[in-house]
DNA sequence: ACGAATCCTG
DNA sequence: CAGGATTCGT
């Protein structure tokens, strides 16, 4: 049975970790990469043990450790200060410090994972020979025997087990230590930033309800109320967006302003994706620091969004992982889990997040159904690499998404009958429409994107299929929707070829 | 029979 | 949104 990830449990993590580690997994190239990673830092050992002394490895460590108490230290000079002291000039500069504090810990990172490398391919295959020969013993191994006893006896398997134990110990330690440094900057960072963002004009019902209520007048669905008052204006936005962050790059423009282009996006997807990085421990330095820029930046963006500061760290929405609902709890775990992992799962789902923006926006919110959806399976499938989880993630969330908008458009159809509407001319969907705001609410709340206008004419089309469909009484018929579906189907604008072809990959 | 889509539920 | 049951299509 395939895992899927369910996200909105406390103990998501342990189980993305497991179906990461586990060597059982049906995913080959999984079990691979983690008995690369097994391997690698199998040879740190070995090199430590050789020369406890002239080994770089053992000095990365050294200076992750320094680097995690400076900044530890840091961090309670600064906590001594009284926040509303600080003046708040001081504050783009306490950013751009942060982010100086964050790039080398990254930098770090990346001395750490190249060596790592190093020493991987130049002992890969004697490694693999102690395995085999480590696995010959297997039964005695079953002990399961642990980190905590290390015992060191002379000779032959029992040294390898005092190594494995040593290893096991290490390597904990080791990401602990260097996750541990780089999340609390993090926080810091989310913090400053949060604390930081400008004051969004939240849009109150004078303005925008108003013109809401325009061609289902006179009865909003039942709960017009929620959130709309988490609309916000993108002007104040996109400005406090940009200003603190003195990026080279902005690897999360996600299109807040205007629709991003196809390109920008693959581009982003090819960078940044695939998922795994960690997992696959092969990734490029870049794909070691750019989750985090990510998430920063995301975090940032969404700050202003949501137009309210979350107390403690970035609110989970911040994150704009909409599939993935964590609680706070769940946020409070990653940064005390301080895992490698976690910051691989961050990415992951960021990932798959842009996917998903990207399908929304290239399939104008998913109205279309099938082959948009079997074109973007294949692509995640085989050119992006996509694990099946989260591929079975991404078509659960469309289909998820093609029941909601038919639900919508049955129950607005309905309405309008009830509302004494006549003609399905006077059947329409616009921006003011209930109905609209009602597929936007859920699926564009902190509205990251204009939605196409191809995507109201085809939910105009489709209110109104189901209208006629209604009026007809074919609604009797238990597949009456099968209809309205095909009709829809057709609809479905073509999937640009230059999308489909191998060039972008 | 099997994979995919939909329905139903929490 | 996710998981599981059910139904659909081949």
């Amino acid at each position: 049975a395939e895992h899927t990830l369910s996200s909105n449990s406390a103990d998501d993590f342990a189980r993305e970790e497991q179906s990461c580690l586990s060597f059982k997994d049906e995913d080959l190239s999984v079990s691979e990469h983690l008995q690369a990673k097994r391997a690698r830092v199998e040879n740190i050992i070995r090199g430590m043990a050789a020369s406890p002394n002239a080994d770089g490895e053992a000095e990365s460590e050294c200076e992750a450790v320094r680097c995690r108490r400076d900044l530890l230290k840091e961090n309670k000079r600064k906590q001594r200060l009284p926040q509303h002291q600080e003046p708040k000039t001081s504050k783009d500069e306490e950013c751009h410090k942060l982010k100086e504090q964050l790039q080398s810990m990254q930098r770090l990172l990346h001395q750490l994972q190249e060596k790592i490398l190093h020493v991987h391919d130049q002992n890969y295959s004697e490694s693999e020979e102690r395995e085999d020969a480590r696995s010959e013993h297997s039964s005695l191994r079953l002990d399961g025997g642990h980190k905590d006893r290390v015992k060191v006896e002379p000779g032959g398997f029992g040294s390898d087990r005092a190594m494995k134990n040593l290893k096991e110990t290490l390597k904990c330690e080791l990401t602990r230590t260097v996750s541990e440094s780089i999340d609390t900057v993090f926080k810091k960072l989310s913090t400053t930033l949060l604390n930081q963002s400008s004051p969004c004009h939240n849009l109150s019902d004078s303005e925008e309800n108003v013109n809401s209520r325009h061609c289902f007048e006179s009865h909003g669905p039942e709960h017009q109320t929620e959130a709309l008052s988490l609309v916000v204006r993108k002007p104040s936005l996109s400005q406090a967006v940009k200003r603190p962050f003195p990026l080279h790059q902005t690897p999360f423009q996600m299109g807040y302003n205007a629709p991003l282009h196809d390109s920008q996006i693959l581009e982003h997807l090819l960078k940044y994706g695939p998922h795994s990085t960690f997992c696959l421990e092969r990734s490029s330095p870049d794909s070691v620091e750019r989750p985090w820029e990510s998430l920063a930046m995301r975090s940032k963006l969404s700050s202003g969004h949501l137009g309210q500061h979350q107390t403690g760290l970035v609110s989970v929405d911040a994150l704009c992982l909409p599939h993935i609902k964590m609680e706070r709890g769940d946020l409070q775990s990653m940064a005390e889990r301080s895992s490698f992992m976690s910051l691989s799962i961050s990415f992951e789902r960021s990932v798959s997040s842009t996917l998903k923006r990207y399908c929304i926006q290239k399939r104008s919110w998913c109205y279309n159904l099938l082959m948009w959806f079997q074109t973007c399976r294949t692509l995640f499938n085989g050119q992006f690499l996509f694990n099946r989880c989260i591929t079975s993630q991404l078509i659960k969330w469309f289909s998820n998404f093609r029941e909601f908008f038919y639900i919508q458009m049955e129950k607005f159809a309905r309405q309008a009958i009830i509302d004494g509407v006549n003609d399905v001319k006077d059947v329409s969907v616009t921006r003011e429409s209930e109905l609209f705001r009602a597929l936007n609410m859920h699926y564009n709340k902190a509205n990251d994107f204009q939605v196409p206008d191809r995507f109201l004419e085809v939910a105009e089309v489709t209110l109104q299929e189901f209208f006629s469909a209604i009026s007809l009484s074919k609604d009797s018929d238990p597949s009456w929707k099968k209809a309205i579906y095909k009709v829809i189907c057709k609809l479905d604008s073509v999937v640009p070829e230059d999308f489909k072809s191998p060039s972008y990959v």
